[in-house]
DNA sequence: GGGCGGTATATTGTCAACAGTAGTGCATAC
DNA sequence: GTATGCACTACTGTTGACAATATACCGCCC
């Protein structure tokens, strides 16, 4: 076990390390859907050979997050609307059951870890760190996952965060901003008062804010040219 | 969506087909949890260079289907008892929802899939075909993820399916088989009754089954020797 | 002036070769 | 007979080059 971890640590100097910072750059919103990635371009910003991006670029791909065109590159995805429902449908299932293990399994460490996290999002609103807000709005989630103790689970809601940032970004209502400012604090007290069916509702009602600032509306360009067509 | 779906498929000639062989290999117990995947004689199988079978060593990596040591290479992965656990927890949270989803959405086409599939389990059950028992075991929960109509939790019951095929082979108390025979059956009865609550009943009790068929003590070798150790 | 075709460029897909490293087995010394 | 160190083998990590393909640009024809 030990061993296997130092082994992973080694490994993060190199592939890890990319696949992080495009990951991180996803995140903050500094990558946005249909983005190309050329190989050659990052292979040099990142120092190292095609073929070490490439392996990278599977990866993306294979949670997604990247879309692989064959003889035509990587672009960064950018998920339907149908996709998008989807996202938060499993999410809408997931985190409420976080909520209930996270209090069930409640540590003052645990607590301390999610009042810190929130901290640094107050923080970042202060100074209206747009990106870092979007980054720790998102990672929010994640740390919960993974303060869960259910590691499964938690690597299923990293995808998933990050799936709902790239549909953030393509459906964002232009009026709503993506978190609500307080209510992952909101979230966090319920926790601390291990009061599980107040959190999870907070945590419904969380989600449910996110996807409904969105316009998830089939009004895209694609769809639309389909129905011209259909009623000609 | 459509020129994804093509775009996919050109690829499935190359890493996708890779990717998919070594995975239908570990669902079908022909390749066992802690053996080791030599890239050259990958490449060799699949007449391809080793570059292309890192990419796909690479993906299974990152869904933890195989571990990477650096220096060392791929090796089938061993998930923890820990990890056991986790994923089964995941599995009852997932699962029971999924048989909710798929009464709600159900169509005749489907209800018929899903009969088929058991009619393949039970002739491969008579003809003692251990292997492909195995398999079509794992897939029933994937393709009922996959009917149940949405992507992002079949994509992530694929994954917990497949990691409870290596637990399986890695805690399976010799005395018990897998799946039990016909449980899969009664579950799809159930769903063609639109009986939710008795569906989600036996979807859970199918899977304690699974777990309780296993052997999760921590009575590891590892654990074992650190044991001897400290106790001398 | 606009559409069409061909050329040029950029980028991907593929491969083969080389260097470095871990694990294995052997030989040697005691 | 056992332990230690060395050499060998097999494999991984990395690189650069080459062929195939798609996109973009430009000139030509209508």
């Amino acid at each position: 076990m030990q061993s296997k971890i130092s082994a992973r640590l080694k490994r993060e100097n190199t592939q890890d390390e990319i696949y992080e910072k495009i990951y991180v750059a996803i995140l903050e919103h500094r990558l946005h859907p249909g983005t190309k990635l050329v190989e050659e371009r990052l292979a040099e910003i990142f120092k190292v050979s095609r073929a070490r991006v490439r392996e990278v670029l599977a990866r993306l791909a294979h949670e997604q997050v990247v879309d692989l065109y064959p003889q035509r590159g990587a672009y960064v995805a950018r998920p339907t609307i149908e996709q998008a429902l989807h996202v938060f449908e499993a999410r809408r299932l997931i985190e409420p059951e976080l909520v209930r293990r996270l209090i069930e399994n409640l540590t003052p460490e645990r607590i301390e870890r999610l009042r810190q996290h929130c901290a640094l999002e107050l923080e970042a609103r202060r100074r209206e760190d747009k990106r870092l807000i979007v980054r720790l709005s998102g990672e929010f989630h994640t740390l919960m996952a993974e303060l869960a103790g259910n590691q499964a689970l938690a690597r299923t809601m990293r995808e998933l965060s990050t799936l709902t940032c790239l549909i953030i970004i393509l459906y964002d209502a232009p009026t709503a901003s993506s978190c609500l400012a307080d209510e992952h604090s909101l979230i966090v007290d319920a926790i601390a008062k291990r009061d599980i069916e107040g959190g999870q509702r907070l945590m419904l009602e969380h989600l449910n804010h996110i996807e409904g600032s969105l316009n998830l509306e089939p009004a895209d360009s694609e769809v639309d040219l389909a129905k011209i067509f259909s009623e000609k």
